[in-house]
Order: C-alpha cells, then sequence, then structure tokens
DNA sequence: ATGATTTGTAGAACATATTCTACAGCGGTT
DNA sequence: AACCGCTGTAGAATATGTTCTACAAATCAT
C-alpha cells in the first residue's frame, strides 16, 4: 500500500473537530499524506519525538498555554520541520509574533477553503505562507515602527501575562502557570499597564476586545 | 438517490473548518443526512427561509456579533426547529443563558469525538442535550428561583458595588467611594461573586456585558 | 562596535484584598 | 411573636498584590 511515500502533517488544536475539519482538507490535497493529531502540548512533543514531520499545522491556544515558546521546542527535535500558524485570534495581533518566533505561515481560522488550500499548498511547495495583509504589516514594521494597535507595544512574555490576566487568573495563578515569582508577575503587569496607558484590569479587558 | 428522506441539519460556525469537521461526524451518524453550512447571520437567517432544518448547529460567537437574539429569529422562522449550542465558551457561563433564550443543548467545542456524537444523537432522539454540569446548574437555579438575569439577585449595594468594580475601581477607590470600610467592599465582593457563581473580575465584566 | 533600551527575572518592604466571624436591622413566614 | 434569611456593615488575621530596586541577557540604534 501506499507505493509513494508522501507528506506527513501534524495537526495540533485541542478541538477535536477542528483537526478531523483539517484533517479532510489535507486528504483533499495530498490523498495519501500520512496525518497526525494532537490535542495538547504533551501529545505534540511525544508526537514530534516519534515521527518525522514535514509540517505542523498549530493553534495558538491550549488549555495549558499558549504555543509560542512550543515552537522553539518542535524546532529543536526537529529543525526542518514547516510550522502553520492555524488561529482564530486576529492575524495583526499575533501573526508577526509567531513568524518570529519560528513559525513560517500564518492562516486565521476565519479562512475559507480556498485559502485554506493554498495555505497548505504555499507551506509544502514554498515552505511559507502569509496572507497580504501580513505582508503589508512585515513591510510597515520595516519601514517605521509604529504599532497599529496598542497590543503591539507588548513582549511576548507580557502579552502572555495579559492573555492570563483577562481570563481571570490571579497573580499566584499565573505565578505558578508561567513559574515565576509572583513580584515577576506584578512586574509584567506594571509594565503592560504603563505601555497601555491603563491602570486596571477592566481597562485591560476593554482593550484587548476592542483589539481582537 | 436518498431513497429513505432522512434530516437536515444546519452548521452555523464563522469557521469553515469547524463546520466540515462537524459534517464529518454527523455523517458517520447520519450517513444520507442533509448538510447545510452558514458562516454568518445573514447565511443562517437565508438557509432558514429556504430550507426546513431539523437540527442548527449554531456557534456561539461570530464576526457580527453573538447568536443571543439568533435564536429567537430561528424559532419564528421554524419554530420547531432544535437548537444546539456547540461553543468554545465555558459553559458555567453561557449555556443557562443560551438554553433560556431556546435552544436545547449546549455542548463544548474541548469535547471528543464521543461525546458530540452523544450530543448529536442526544439531540436527534429526545431533542435535548445537556451536560451533568449544566443539569446540576438548571437544577439549582430552578430550586432557588435563581432569575435568569444573574444581576436581577444583586441587592442595591451589590449592584452599585459591582458597577463600581466592572469600571476598574479598587477595593480602596469603591470603600472610599461609597464611605465603608474596605473589609466590608470584600464582603460585597465575595456575595457578588457567589451569587452569581464566578470567581475573578473578568468573569464579572463578561456577564455585565452580556447583560446590557 | 558600543552604548542605550527593552526584556525577563526577583527580593524585600509595603499596600491592598480576602476570609472568617459577627452583629444589628428589615422583611417575610408560621 | 418568634423565627429566618437577606442586607449592610466591620475587626482581625491572613493571603495576595504592588513598589522599588536591581541585574543579566537580548535587542536596538548610531
Amino acid at each position: 500500500m501506499n507505493p509513494k511515500p508522501t507528506h506527513t502533517f501534524l495537526i495540533a488544536d485541542d478541538h477535536s473537530v477542528v483537526r478531523q475539519g483539517v484533517s479532510l482538507l489535507i486528504r483533499e490535497l495530498f490523498f495519501n499524506a500520512q496525518i497526525l493529531q494532537a490535542g495538547s502540548f504533551k501529545e505534540i512533543l511525544a508526537t514530534l519525538k516519534l515521527h518525522p514531520i514535514d509540517l505542523l499545522i498549530l493553534d495558538i491556544s491550549f488549555p495549558d498555554g499558549n504555543s509560542l515558546n512550543l515552537i522553539s521546542q518542535a524546532k529543536a527535535l526537529q529543525p526542518e520541520i514547516k510550522i502553520l500558524i492555524f488561529s482564530a485570534y486576529d492575524e495583526n495581533l499575533y501573526a508577526l509574533r509567531y513568524l518570529n518566533a519560528g513559525a513560517s505561515g500564518y492562516l486565521n481560522k476565519g479562512c475559507n477553503e480556498e485559502e485554506m488550500k493554498q495555505a497548505l499548498r504555499g507551506m509544502m511547495v514554498s515552505g511559507k505562507y502569509i496572507t497580504q495583509n501580513i505582508k503589508d504589516q512585515i513591510l510597515d514594521s520595516y519601514i517605521s515602527k509604529k504599532p497599529l494597535n496598542p497590543l503591539e507595544l507588548l513582549s511576548d512574555r507580557e502579552v502572555e501575562v495579559a492573555r492570563l490576566l483577562i481570563k481571570g487568573f490571579g497573580n499566584m495563578e499565573i505565578s505558578e502557570t508561567l513559574k515565576i515569582k509572583k513580584s515577576t508577575v506584578s512586574t509584567f503587569k506594571n509594565r503592560i499597564f504603563e505601555k497601555l496607558s491603563i491602570d486596571n484590569l477592566a481597562d485591560l479587558i476593554d482593550l484587548f476586545q476592542l483589539y481582537s
């Protein structure tokens, strides 16, 4: 069976429906692809240790955190792996960050099937995929450092902390989740508030709602 | 073809992958079902006007708003329609509200395939599906005659405190504004959280946003 | 290439928030 | 009239969060 060995995909998303949907799409394009799935960080890493993967399709948010730092771990295990971020979050907010962290494509979950197929083809043939929108952003951010929206002022870690804050996590929980001291969390909180010119959680939640 | 006319499903979600994934699942259970899809409010309504639907599988959040008031519109068009909410949001926070609005099932996107199938079967055979968790909630709210609008649970002073909290006021500021001791503010905060079954400010803000 | 800034991290002292308990007044029930 | 739960209020002990300072590593700007 399977006379021509073909590509291996790993779909990482905490929602099984999404994995199924992506799976289907892939099969339409690469009919004898090998498709693996993972629903958590542990599963992703475990799979990467066992199988060489051509393309990792990676959601941003998992129950156990965001996948930013997973990228480097994945690359450490498989330097040649291609990573396509597939997220429901606004690309304007996250794409640059993730591309910078080592992903080579960013696709919004709000895409239609055609875009999705293009993204998959793009990743497989040229190793990358980004929308015009993001290309423009890259250009802009190259030309002038003017942030398009206030959240871009935040560093990766700051965004991470901010996202936990708006989920309702307290400093203690955050410090445990990220394994940093509580005073560190406070420092981040302060810097976030300062950068965004706000001074309370309610405003932070407001801002994130506005810009995503 | 299709000798035995069977069920018609409408999958409403702004992410096409999700629609595909759900589609797949449905086909496994109801192999000759008719499956329609919609990615926006307009599409949902348009479809409802053209086709009688047995089960509407409905996401909560769409680019053009949340689907709460879409439920009554759907029921207006097709009083017999069954609606299963399929959402990534915490069921504890939203399920009752949507059930009350006319949905008869609530399924979290974090479910596995088996749960999803159970939900689909539940909806088709008995017209409803809810998790034990939500059953408990309903029971509680029945026994204690909790009004659906949680804000009605709060006493005048509690609402006053809650409003200040969601404006971003800290306990100190509230205690100064209302001329009560800070420990009193904490007591109120606790009672508010308890009455609304939440435990952090982010959820309070969420709730207040939903109810306005 | 080098100095300036940002980023990620904490310790210690201090400020704020929560918990647990309590109690009096009010309104409804028996 | 006596009881009950809900409301508005706190004190004290405890838990959590903030500030201020600091420092190394990374990144940026010149």
